[in-house]
DNA sequence: TTGTACGCGTTATCAT
DNA sequence: ATGATAACGCGTACAA
C-alpha cells in the first residue's frame, strides 16, 4: 500500500506538501499541486484512514444505542440518523443492546476511548448517573425529555401526548381505558404511566392495573392483548397502544374472532406508521425519522451548552376510535 | 488523557512491559504486573482505541451494506449479525444506501482504508466487476449465490425455494400463478425470475406479465397488490409473496374488501417472519437471523478460501393456500 | 524477564 | 510557498 510518504517521494515533494494537496490547504504551488494529484492517480493511493484519526482525534463515527433493530420505532429513528450521516460524511456505529447494561457500558467505553465522535442513545436501561460519568468524553444524546440535565436531547414529551390520547378517548365517551407499552421501565414508560394516573385521578376514574399491557412491542403482540381482554370479565373499551404496529396486529386479531373496532374496542395508536394510514388507524403522529435527523445531528453539533428539542406531536383522526 | 508511557512512569517499568500487561502477554514478573495494573486504576487509563488500530492494521468493524433498515428482512439479518458481533468483539458500521451505487462504493472505500476490516453485503445495486475490484482490500461476504467466484457467501437458492413454493401451489390446484417481489433487478429476484419461467414452461401455462408485482417491500404495499388484482379481468388466483410482511398487508387488505383468502386468492409468503404464524400464513422458512449470523462469521473468518453456505428452506403449510 | 527503539501513516508546528 | 521534524499512542523486533 503506497503511503504519502511514496507519494512525496513519486511527485518529489514533501510529505508536509502531499499532506496539503490532499486536505486541500492552501500554499502550494500549482504544478506542485498537480505532480501530487499525478502521483495519486499513478499509484491507487487510499488514505489510512485510522493514522488520520489518530493524528486528528476524530473518527467521524457515531454511535447508536438501540435494545432491538428489528423494532420499527429504532428502525425509523436510525433511518433518519443514517440520512443525516450520509450528509455530513459521518459514519454510524450500531450498538443493539437488547437492554443490557453492559452493552451500554461498552457504548460509552467507545466514546471513551474516543473510537466513537459522539454516543446517541435511543433507550436505555443504565441509570443516568452512569452516563453522567461519561459526559466529559463527548458528546451523549438522549432520546428522552433531559431539560434540567447537562445533555442534549430530541423528545416528545410522552406525558402531554398520552394525555392528549386519553383525552380524546374520554371525549368520545370511553371510559374504561387502558394500553400496551413495551416495557414499563424506561423513562418515556414512565411518563406515560404517569400521565395515565394523573387522568385517572382527574377524572375520578377507577386505576386497573390489568389494563396495562407489557410487552407490546411487534405486530403478533397483539394476539395476546386481545387473548386477555377476552377473558376478562370487565374489559377496556379503548385502549392506548404505543405503537402503530401492535395496534395492527390487534385490529387483525380483532377481526378475526369477530370483535368490532371500535364498537368492541376502541384503539388509538401511535407514531403514525404508514401501517397505520393503511388500515386507518387513529394514532399520534410522532416524526420518528426526523427525531432521528435531530438527534444525530445534535451529536455532530460541537456547541458546548446543551440543547434540548421537544418535537410536537398531532392527532390524526382515522376509524379505530 | 494518561497513555502508557504515563503509565509506565508511574509504575516504573517500560512501555513494552505496560503493553504486555494491557494485552495479557506473559513474561512478565507479578509484582510489575501488579505495579501496571495500579497505575492503571490510579489514573483511570483508557486506550487510545485509534492508536492500537494503527499499530494493528485492524480495527474490529465489520461494515454492513443494506438498501434499507426500516425493513424486516435486513433488520432480521442486521439482528444476526449484531449479536454474533457482540459475541466476537467486533462492531457493526451501517451502510443505508437506498440502492444507490455511490454508497456501496464508500462502503467499498472504508473496507480499502482498512477502517473496517470486512465488508458484508446485503443487497447491492453495483455489478459484480465493482466488488471484485476491491477484493484484495479485504474480505467482501455476499448474501447471494455466489458459487464459482472468488467470495464467500451465506444464502439461499431463490431457484430453488421459487420452484418448491410454485409446485406447491400447482398441486393445490393453481395455474393462474403470479408474485410479489420487492424489485426486479437484483441477483435473487432475477433468480426467482427464471424459476417463474421456467416453471410456467415445463407446465405449458402462459407467462402473464401482469402478474408479476414490483415495489412490494412493506405491509402496507399489500393494498396496491389488491386494487390491482381487483381490476383485473382475469386475476391470479395464486400469489408468491417474497416477504411475511406484505403477504400479511395483502391479507388484511383482502378481509376488508371480502375477498375470501385462500379461496379468491392463495398466499404463499417467505421468511415465515412472527407475522406469518399470527396470521396464519403459510410460508416457506428462511431463517434470516440465522443468516446474519453466518454471514457476520465468514467476514471475520481469515481463511483465504471462499466458503459457500447454501441454507436449506422448508415449506410451512398454514392456512392461506 | 525486561527495556530500547523503531514503525504504523498522518497531521501540525515551525523554521526557512 | 515549502520542507524537516515532531507529535499522535500503541505494538513489537531485537537486544540485553
Amino acid at each position: 500500500m503506497t503511503n504519502i510518504k511514496d507519494l512525496a517521494k513519486m511527485a518529489g515533494v514533501s510529505v508536509t506538501t502531499v499532506s496539503r494537496v490532499l486536505n486541500n490547504h492552501p500554499y502550494v504551488r500549482e504544478d506542485k499541486r498537480n505532480a501530487v494529484l499525478e502521483a495519486i492517480n499513478r499509484s491507487n493511493y487510499q488514505p489510512n484512514i485510522n493514522a488520520v484519526h489518530l493524528s486528528t482525534g476524530k473518527s467521524f463515527l457515531v454511535g447508536v444505542v438501540v435494545p432491538y433493530i428489528d423494532h420499527p420505532y429504532f428502525a425509523l429513528l436510525i433511518k433518519g440518523m443514517a440520512s443525516e450521516a450520509l450528509e455530513n460524511n459521518y459514519k454510524l456505529v450500531l450498538f443493539q443492546t437488547n437492554y443490557l447494561e453492559t452493552r451500554e457500558i461498552e457504548a460509552l467505553q467507545m466514546l471513551k476511548q474516543k473510537q466513537i465522535d459522539a454516543l446517541i442513545i435511543c433507550s436505555r436501561k443504565c441509570s443516568w448517573s452512569t452516563i453522567e460519568a461519561y459526559l466529559l468524553y463527548g458528546p451523549i444524546i438522549l432520546c428522552e425529555d433531559t431539560r434540567g440535565k447537562r445533555v442534549s436531547s430530541t423528545f416528545v414529551d410522552h406525558y402531554k401526548s398520552f394525555m392528549i390520547a386519553l383525552e380524546h378517548l374520554y371525549q368520545k365517551g370511553h371510559r374504561k381505558i387502558g394500553y400496551c407499552i413495551g416495557r414499563k421501565s424506561g423513562t418515556n414508560s414512565r411518563q406515560r404511566e404517569l400521565a395515565f394516573k394523573d387522568f385517572v385521578e382527574n377524572y375520578h376514574l377507577p386505576y386497573e392495573p390489568a389494563y396495562i399491557f407489557e410487552h407490546c412491542t411487534h405486530f403478533e403482540d397483539g394476539e395476546q392483548v386481545i387473548e386477555r381482554i377476552q377473558q376478562m370479565s370487565n374489559p377496556p373499551s379503548a385502549l392506548l397502544v404505543t405503537s402503530d404496529e401492535v395496534a395492527a396486529g390487534i385490529v387483525t386479531c380483532a377481526q378475526n374472532r369477530n370483535i368490532s373496532i371500535p364498537g368492541d374496542l376502541a384503539l388509538l395508536g401511535f407514531n403514525n406508521q404508514p401501517i397505520a394510514k393503511m388500515m386507518n388507524i387513529t394514532t399520534i403522529e410522532i416524526p420518528l425519522v426526523d427525531i432521528g435527523r435531530k438527534l444525530f445531528l445534535q451529536g455532530i453539533n460541537i456547541s458546548k451548552e446543551a440543547a434540548y428539542q421537544e418535537i410536537p406531536v398531532t392527532l390524526i383522526e382515522r376509524e379505530t376510535v
